[in-house]
DNA sequence: AACTATTTATAAGA
DNA sequence: TTCTTATAAATAGTT
């Protein structure tokens, strides 16, 4: 528009049209600010350079943000609805299958069971019966597991005991230790030990502390509904 | 910008704001395409006038949706994700809910029990011997239930059956019905029903053996169990 | 919506 | 980038 007329059509020369990029873009929000004022109007212009980079102009006392919402509203569509309402239906199901799990569990619990009919009741009960069977199982398995454990360890101990009595039968028959024996009286306390040891442990072998841990009974209260 | 010099401040007179409006958008528009081919840039421009009303100008190949997604992109933010930070949230929240429950599910068909100690295996077994006592209690109530209405169906057809049975004797008595066996010979037929009929019933109503009255703990007993 | 005098934008060069 | 300036384009006021 000066010093000759120019086509419209994309500037090949690179330098020449980042600078007619940069010039025109100021013309551009020139104008728009001119437009906001005369015009008492709201406008945004949002631009990328064939390089990518951003540029922006807005009317003051306005958002980015506020512009995109009142475009939507004033459209009357939402382009952010379809991955909105996707959420909202994932959200759904997944409180839908909560429910039912919750459901399923309650009924394993022995609660909710006027939903079912004779057949379902017939299945469970087979279920349960033998899902209990298996836990049974699994607990004679671990008692099996911890008993052998503390029978090792139990073995281990008493030989390692036996050795230190061994030890002590000698040298109390060896003359060189005689005069220490009298002087110090330990021998007494060892065997105080040896007959005392063996029994504390048996104790506390018997699981005397029921709820040392929460079981998985407690998860259905544990867990909030999140609606 | 012609004929006069204007102020850049708002035009108090409506008609020509909005005349001046409408042109300076058209320029405005035309300005953002120049640049757009110009300078292989993408442009994107929204305008509220000041009753409200929407335009638009829009680079071609690109989309108002698409170019908000990327103006977020570039700026590194996104203006509408608190709308979705609580749902994605609650989501995720309800995955992992849904996750335990299951593994509960799983722990109550006897599965996953590598998880839990001894305690959790007591607790865990003697919840389902007292859950599977109540849905067994609960399985035999529905079939009490459905013998007591069966029962009580068969008593009443029964009673039916036995009216029906009066009746025909009453006209097989009646003078009335001796001209009617004589004319048509229909009787015959009619007693032939009479007979076959009640027998038929009976079969099919009675339960294998003769007290059909004794109280519900004997039907017990005489209907096969259905499992 | 068209006209046009005038202002404004800007292409090319420095 | 910025300034300059000749010239193209936009547009205010008018019809």
């Amino acid at each position: 528009m000066a010093r000759g007329k120019i086509q419209i059509k994309r500037i090949e020369n690179t330098t020449n049209r980042q600078v007619t990029y940069s010039k025109r873009r100021n013309g551009l929000f020139k104008k728009a600010n001119e437009l906001t004022v005369l015009c008492d109007a709201k406008v945004s212009i949002i631009m990328f350079s064939s390089t990518g980079k951003l540029h922006e102009y807005i009317s003051p006392s306005t958002s980015t943000k506020h512009f995109f919402d009142q475009y939507q509203m004033t459209l009357g569509v939402d382009l952010w609805n379809s991955h909105y309402e996707n959420m909202q239906e994932n959200l759904k199901k997944l409180k839908e299958v909560n429910k039912n799990l919750r459901k399923e569990i309650r009924q394993r619990m022995g609660d909710c069971l006027i939903d079912l009919n004779m057949e379902d009741l017939r299945l469970l009960e087979e279920e349960m019966d033998k899902a209990a069977k298996i836990v049974r199982e699994r607990k004679y398995k671990v008692i099996t597991n911890q008993i052998d454990t503390q029978r090792k360890k139990f073995n281990n101990e008493k030989e390692v005991h036996n050795r230190l009595l061994r030890d002590l039968d000698a040298r109390a028959e060896d003359p060189r230790f005689a005069l220490i024996e009298n002087a110090g009286g330990e021998y007494e306390s060892v065997i105080g030990f040896s007959n005392l040891g063996p029994r504390m442990f048996a104790l506390s072998l018997q699981p005397s502390h029921p709820n040392a841990h929460s079981g998985p009974t407690s998860d259905l209260t544990t867990y909030p509904l999140l609606f």
